[in-house]
DNA sequence: TGCTTGCATTGACATGCTTCAATCTAGCAA
DNA sequence: TTGCTAGATTGAAGCATGTCAATGCAAGCA
């Protein structure tokens, strides 16, 4: 998440300068990230609370454990959370600068 | 894009409140939007300038006419585009509202 | 009337994504 | 050790997406 200007207005600010297209496609990718009803969802409920753990999510979603599981790995590798074992527990809490960061995107 | 109240931070902003099935729905239909280089960088060339024709952004993206205008489809039944009809061209134009307003469901 | 230009739409193909069952790995407790 | 539980990973099925060639359509010009 470090290697856009991201605070910057570069993306959908008026008068934002062109995008290059690696810059372009690394924002997209974030993006994607959050194209996904139940990663919205996680990010969320993530920001509702101090951190979760993956059978709380996989509770609340319906979905079974594999499919939740594979959405978390999509969200950390965006950066948008971040994960810490604690004995058999795997908990997940936002990472709220990459959410500012991808928000700095869009202007403001 | 008005059935949200988008401009609270309803998503992913500390402590937001539990977002119901439909919302994250919608909320991920419009970052899906954005979860494309080509249309990130559509969007961007449109918030520096007023309008462009489609012709412009063909040119601007090594892509085939018929992709772009895809593209351009997407961005428009998001709501961050809208298109106008003058003599044989059509110019696209950025609908700053809408930019700010996803912005705004990532907290502030 | 025809011809050309700008854009949208259709159809098809290849790739990617979401999902789950099955399996694997760690940690904990007998 | 054995067994159990929480998560991660793998593999496969089905659906969605990005792309282009071909076609359609409307506006302008001859």
């Amino acid at each position: 998440m470090q290697a856009l200007p991201v605070l910057q207005p570069i993306c959908c600010a008026s008068d934002a300068p062109p995008l290059p297209k690696a810059a372009a496609a690394e924002l997209a990718e974030r993006f994607r990230a959050l194209a996904d009803p139940t990663r919205v969802a996680i990010v969320n409920r993530l920001s509702g609370a101090d951190e979760l753990c993956v059978c709380d999510l996989t509770a609340a979603f319906e979905l079974s454990q594999p499919t939740v599981s594979h959405h978390l790995k999509i969200l950390r590798e965006a950066g948008l959370v971040e994960a810490s074992r604690r004995g058999t527990w795997s908990y997940y809490r936002l990472v709220p600068e990459a959410v500012e960061a991808l928000r700095g995107t869009l202007g403001g």
